[in-house]
DNA sequence: TCTTGACTTAAAGTAAACTTAAGCTGATAC
DNA sequence: GTATCAGCTTAAGTTTACTTTAAGTCAAGA
């Protein structure tokens, strides 16, 4: 797969996914002889893993360490707590998410009481 | 009130609340005859609400024109649409989060099984 | 009176996460 | 065969949201 397909895939885009690799969010993909990228099914699983948790906010930093503890396959420990603690900023995120939509809901319900529903 | 104290109570520091200030995403606050900003409890609201949005991710750039339409008392209909706007951006982040969390719930659970609990 | 600490402004600096530019190579379309 | 298109690298630029710095004012305690 070449990185334009999998920039079409995952709705990255080429520069960013260059990015993710080089600095080691993403594992080095495999190349053809020329040089040219030609991503594997395991690259693409990368890609996802990564789309999916920086779409949620994870920070590249604490992604980069895991990527590398999987490539060097040790700190099972570590990478679980990396996991964790991802977990914990996500939940405690959500949670403020919640209080912030009713804020919205609230004030939006007050809106629509005093606009006059002409039309 | 001062800065000071309102910095203490709402968890940003003074630097930050006169950047808001600043840039519009706060009213002006009252100042005593020497400049020294008082805030009352209309100011404090204003840093409870802007507090609550940020720290949910809501952008500063809605936010500032939000409040510039409260404070010249028109765009009424404007500023329903901003609010909903905005809660759509953040309902989409939940269901982002929701679906990142159960990512991570399911590979902490790999971990907890590939790791072997002595101690 | 001196000094400490909280406050003021404007402007420059920082951090994170991309994004763009410059200058290439190599394969395909006309 | 030449143009154009996707891909390559390195390095510099951009955006968002603060943060820090520099240079000052002012009130209260030692």
């Amino acid at each position: 797969m070449t990185i334009g397909e999998v920039s079409e895939k995952y709705g990255l885009t080429t520069d960013t996914l260059r990015y993710y690799e080089r600095i080691g969010l993403i594992p080095p993909v495999p190349r053809k002889k020329n040089g040219i990228r030609d991503y594997d099914e395991k690259s693409c699983g990368w890609v996802s893993l990564v789309k999916c948790m920086r779409s949620a906010g994870v920070q590249i930093e604490p992604l980069i360490e895991y990527v590398a503890l999987v490539q060097a396959d040790k700190g099972l420990e570590r990478r679980k707590d990396i996991l964790l603690e991802q977990r914990e900023k996500l939940l405690a995120q959500a949670e403020q998410l919640k209080t912030t939509i009713e804020l919205l809901n609230y004030k939006i319900e007050h809106y629509e009481e005093i606009i006059p529903k002409n039309k």
